[in-house]
DNA sequence: ATGGCTACGATCCGTAGA
């Protein structure tokens, strides 16, 4: 199974792209955020017709997640359970013997600001959300934007960042207490290039200079960190006319019943 | 230099993202 994540910053204008993207990289099951627009505006059909149906949780105008899978998915439960949001950021399926999980964590705007208490809220209430999951589902994948860019090697230009949302102690710790569950950053299971980010910010080139955060992330449960043959970010959507700021990062597992060879 | 770009929805700017 390869699994992806990808903020598409509006599904409505990158749908060629995602379209595109999905005929060239063949995933099975694809988690996405930013879709920026209620249900009634999700191109369900489009994409059914490209081989891909939908469990969406879509919101007028902000945030908005779906999970895309070629086996139809069960059990889809929207939202965080029992923690009550206006902001719809989740999805969760069952697509083959894989509990997927798909999140738009907050973006916090700044350190010490309304939203940024938000964020640290929302974490634990999205470990404690995990950790039940996990219970239930041991073969469990959480995949999405966490905005957070877990240690200095995801972030271009550490000193420049140091302190600031995405990247202070804070929010590390609450992205660290997410892996305590039982989960594996999938993307740290292997050796990577030096600098690898996946996403960029629009203005001033970033994507020309590198300049990036590697705040999306795809983190697995033992059973499925044991499974997971590759992960990286797939840059190629990025060079693209009009694109997202964001990249997919992606993950294969190889199917029940086989071990690693590592 | 505290900006720079993109998307949205309601206008011709404000909010939000990261």
């Amino acid at each position: 199974m390869k699994l992806a994540t990808w903020n598409v910053n509006s599904i409505r204008v990158r749908l060629p792209q995602l379209l595109g993207w999905l005929a060239d990289a063949q995933p099975d099951v694809v988690c996405l955020q930013e879709l920026k627009t209620p249900a009634e505006g999700y191109p369900r059909a489009e994409l059914e017709t490209a081989g891909f149906a939908s469990a969406v949780n879509g919101q007028k105008t902000y945030n908005g997640v779906a999970i895309l899978s070629r086996a139809p998915a069960a059990a889809a439960v929207a939202d965080i359970p029992g923690f009550p949001d206006e902001q719809r950021r989740v999805i969760a399926a069952t697509i083959g013997d894989v509990r997927v999980i798909c999140v738009y964590c907050p973006n916090g705007q700044s350190v010490g600001s309304d939203k940024y208490d938000y964020k640290l809220r929302w974490f634990a209430a999205l470990r404690e959300y995990l950790a039940r999951e996990l219970a239930a589902h041991p073969r469990l994948a959480v995949a999405g934007d966490f905005n957070v860019a877990p240690e200095d090697r995801d972030v271009h230009d550490p000193k420049a960042w140091e302190g600031q949302v995405h990247v202070s102690a804070p929010e590390r710790e609450a992205w660290r207490a997410l892996l305590e569950v039982g989960l594996k950053d999938s993307f740290r299971l292997f050796d990577q290039p030096e600098k690898t980010f996946s996403w960029w910010d629009y203005r001033s080139m970033a994507f020309r200079r590198n300049a990036g955060l590697r705040i999306d992330q795809i983190l697995l449960s033992a059973e499925l960190s044991a499974r997971c043959a590759s992960a990286g970010i797939d840059k190629a959507p990025r060079k693209l006319e009009r694109p997202s700021d964001h990249a997919p990062a992606v993950a294969e597992l190889r199917a029940d019943g086989k071990t690693a060879d590592r």
